[in-house]
DNA sequence: CATACATTGCACGTTGATTT
DNA sequence: AAATCAACGTGCAATGTATG
């Protein structure tokens, strides 16, 4: 809201002000509908072509512009005990030779949640493939072996799955679990720690391998083929352990890749908050290929070692402070060609790779079948050439499929059923990719650019809110003056009159320029945000929680992190959009003019519709809409007092559809005059300097790199200020325009420079600089 | 229905920002 | 610089749910 001071306060202060901005967001949600009915192509984030993201729908990404966030994955990765197993010399040598060595030399390294949840919000399992905007990218078979030191060629990792743990366990392992250890066929790793972290200096032979073989039961069950249950492994890999020998024989590579990749894709589907598999690998991965999170190092790289995960030990705890999932969304969404290192492992030693590895390097380009018992995934070098220093062609068509569900039968053995996907892998050094020479890329990228979903978040700029609110509160302005008040009743009457006066009082201190904003340092915004972004939970009767509960309004109101308020309205302004837009106004329920809308019923018509949220619109007549027969006359007043009860339900609990937040979001921004304050000194900060547009990028502590991310959102925002002016065209068009859309107009050319970036100096008044 | 495995709440140790 | 403590990260177990 652009308000000056004065009616910011009157609009805290005061019930009819509270009606007034409320009405104004409603109307603004209209406003917005007709701007993406504008605007469509240069809005829509894609497939444009859905041929090859065919699931798109089911895709996190779906839900996330549908303003549904998910937040931070929960990152199951369980190798903070590892070091706590004490292997003799004799177990290392086996460790060696079953194929693990490499992996066992790989410490614990932090994960960064956010950065895997963004990640993971642009991998597609259709393709097996992240879809960047530079093109697609995987992790392939070279990075796995490169990077984990595992054996990519070899046998498929597959045999019998088990229901029960105590017979296996028994045979290889020398002693069956209690049942409160085991849960069907898994076993807890505590219960493989507890009993064999140890091996006796003089031990016999047979026992020596019972507790290697746990070892690497642990090892693989905390890394590779870590499951989301956290504390449990398959008992069905010990099988595999019996003959070290034999063990070092499968490609348990291709088997982490396969269960990576599988982990990947369930994890970008939108009903999922959690993701297991070697996150260490994918992280590296990231690392390596994207300059995005990537942590400084506080050795020298000279002296990399193998396998190349090393070169982040002992990372330099970065300053990740306020990068969460949407910092990491937005670094992707404006990923730059120079971002990306196609090919990072130039720059290592390869004296280091042993000759065992290299030496099956070639099948990292081979299209084939990844295997891990019943998972079974596809490997698309083919999609990723550049990864091979090659020229991208457009890619074959993908083949729609449905993977093979897990193989829950006892006692069965897969390779019947995965008889097809075996093949494959037998064939797997006859399908070695090779890249044309003499590609066009740009082709490439033309196909791409239909074919892939371009953004993620949505990148609408905080101007163009600006903008669309003006225009919103011309339109109401203009609604107000022309009000047939015939058959309302006093109370009614009053409520236009009052909507008038202040909407043209705002539109007046603007048309003035006159707009004097308070320099006094925002407060009362709570602690800066501390870390990496909170995973979603549900609990509000935690302990850790209750603080939070206690001023929950504040803490969703301003003080979590500069990025998601910006988020915060968008989603809430573009999840009704959608409604309108994509449902084809088929499931609104309107209410007939002059009714009030209450926020108690709006929450709970929310509420208890879990997916639209029903408008009521004063403005729906004007419009020509048809009212709903069970539209209800809401008389019902609100007032302050009656918002910030509902926001503290909210807070409490009751509300639990994740778009709910944007409800909360909107009531906090209806009863904090300080999120008005906060918005004039944006504006303000914007008179004073319209071209400092990397401030969001100072404040964040980010490289230069990341600071041309900002420009692009520039560039972005701009896109749309030209979106926003066939919408002020419109409404100039029919001869409606209000005295002072002059000067909104000049407001909209100055917001035109502005970033999230400027919106996001929350509480930090040293944005007036 | 049994099973696998995903989700979630809670406990507890650790981290690191803020205060003294 | 040390002390403090909120928030975070992780392990664990109970519960929920999809699937063969």
């Amino acid at each position: 809201m652009i308000c000056c001071p004065h009616s910011a306060k009157q609009v805290s202060n005061d019930a009819g002000g509270s009606r007034i901005v409320f009405a104004f967001n409603i109307h603004f949600h209209f406003i917005l509908m007709e701007v993406e009915v504008v605007d469509l192509y240069a809005t829509n984030p894609g497939p444009i072509d859905g041929s090859v993201l065919y699931d798109q729908d089911k895709h996190v990404s779906t839900a996330i512009w549908d303003g549904q966030e998910r937040g931070a994955l929960r990152c199951h990765e369980h190798t903070s005990k590892l070091d706590q197993w004490i292997l003799t010399p004799k177990q290392i040598e086996l460790v060696h030779k079953a194929g693990f060595g490499y992996l066992r030399s790989i410490p614990a390294i932090s994960l960064d949640n956010p950065l895997i949840s963004a990640l993971v919000e642009r991998w597609r399992r259709e393709t097996n493939t992240f879809h960047l905007n530079v093109g697609e990218m995987t992790v392939t078979l070279k990075d796995v072996a490169l990077l984990l030191g595992l054996a990519i060629d070899g046998d498929p990792v597959i045999g019998l799955t088990y229901t029960a743990c105590s017979s296996v366990c028994e045979k290889y392992l020398g002693k069956a679990p209690e049942s409160s250890y085991t849960s069907g066929g898994m076993v807890k790793l505590s219960w493989l720690k507890e009993f064999f972290f140890r091996c006796p200096e003089d031990a016999p032979m047979e026992v020596i391998e019972q507790h290697t073989r746990a070892y690497l039961l642990y090892l693989v069950g905390s890394t590779i083929f870590s499951t989301t249950t956290g504390n449990k492994v398959p008992v069905m890999y010990l099988p595999l352990f019996e003959n070290f020998e034999r063990c070092g024989q499968y490609a348990w590579g291709a088997a982490a890749l396969a269960y990576l990749y599988r982990a990947l894709g369930n994890a970008s589907l939108k009903t999922q908050s959690t993701i297991s598999g070697c996150l260490t690998l994918l992280q590296c991965w990231g690392y390596f290929h994207l300059n995005i999170g990537r942590p400084k190092l506080n050795h020298d790289p000279m002296h990399d070692r193998f396998p190349f995960v090393l070169r982040w030990k002992g990372k330099q705890s970065c300053p990740t402070a306020n990068r969460d999932v949407l910092f990491y969304r937005k670094a992707l969404d404006s990923l730059k060609p120079c971002d990306v290192e196609w090919l990072p492992y130039r720059i290592m030693d390869s004296m280091v790779i042993p000759e065992h590895i290299k030496s099956t390097l070639i099948l990292g380009r081979s299209k084939t079948m990844l295997i891990c018992f019943d998972k079974a995934e596809r490997h698309v070098p083919n999609r990723c050439l550049r990864q091979y220093g090659m020229l991208q062609s457009i890619p074959e068509n993908v083949e729609h499929w449905e993977r093979k569900s897990r193989g829950v039968d006892g006692g069965v053995n897969l390779s019947g059923k995965m008889e097809s996907e075996l093949r494959v892998w037998m064939d797997r050094h006859l399908h070695i990719v090779d890249g044309d020479v003499g590609v066009d890329e740009s082709e490439y990228m033309q196909w791409y650019l239909k074919i892939t979903r371009r953004f993620i978040g949505r990148p609408i700029s905080l101007s163009s809110e600006f903008q669309r609110t003006n225009a919103g509160l011309r339109d109401i302005a203009h609604i107000a003056d022309t009000f047939a008040t015939k058959g309302l009743d006093e109370e009614q009457i009053a409520s236009i009159s009052r909507i008038r006066s202040i909407a043209h009082e705002c539109l007046g201190e603007q048309v003035g320029g006159s707009v004097i904003v308070s320099a006094v340092p925002l407060s009362g915004f709570g602690k800066k945000a501390r870390g990496k972004e909170r995973v979603r939970r549900k609990s509000n009767g935690s302990k850790r929680l209750r603080k939070d509960d206690g001023d929950g309004v504040h803490y969703n109101g301003a003080s979590e992190d500069e990025q998601p308020q910006f988020y915060g309205v968008a989603m809430e302004v573009d999840h009704l959009q959608l409604s309108h837009v994509v449902r084809e106004v088929d499931q609104e329920q309107f209410y007939p003019v002059g009714s009030e809308l209450s926020p108690v019923q709006l929450v709970h018509v929310h509420a208890d519709d879990g997916e639209n949220l029903h408008l009521c619109d004063a403005n729906m007549e004007m419009q020509g809409e048809e009212n709903n027969t069970e539209s209800d006359y809401l008389a019902t007043e609100f007032n302050n007092e009656e918002l910030k009860h509902v926001a503290g339900d909210a807070d409490n609990g009751e509300l639990k559809h994740p778009s709910d937040n944007a409800i909360k979001e909107e009531l906090n921004e209806v009863i904090h005059d300080k999120d008005i304050e906060e918005l004039d000194a944006t504006n303000r900060v914007q008179d004073a300097q319209p071209s400092d547009t990397h401030k969001e990028a100072d404040d964040l502590q980010l490289c230069n790199d990341v600071s041309d991310a900002a420009l692009e959102e520039v560039n972005h925002s701009q896109q749309f200020d030209s979106a926003d002016k066939v919408v002020c065209s419109h409404n100039t068009a029919g001869g409606t325009e209000p005295p002072s859309a002059t000067a909104a107009a000049e407001v909209t050319q100055h917001s035109s420079h502005e970033t999230h970036g400027d919106i996001a100096q929350k509480g930090d008044c040293s944005v007036a600089v």
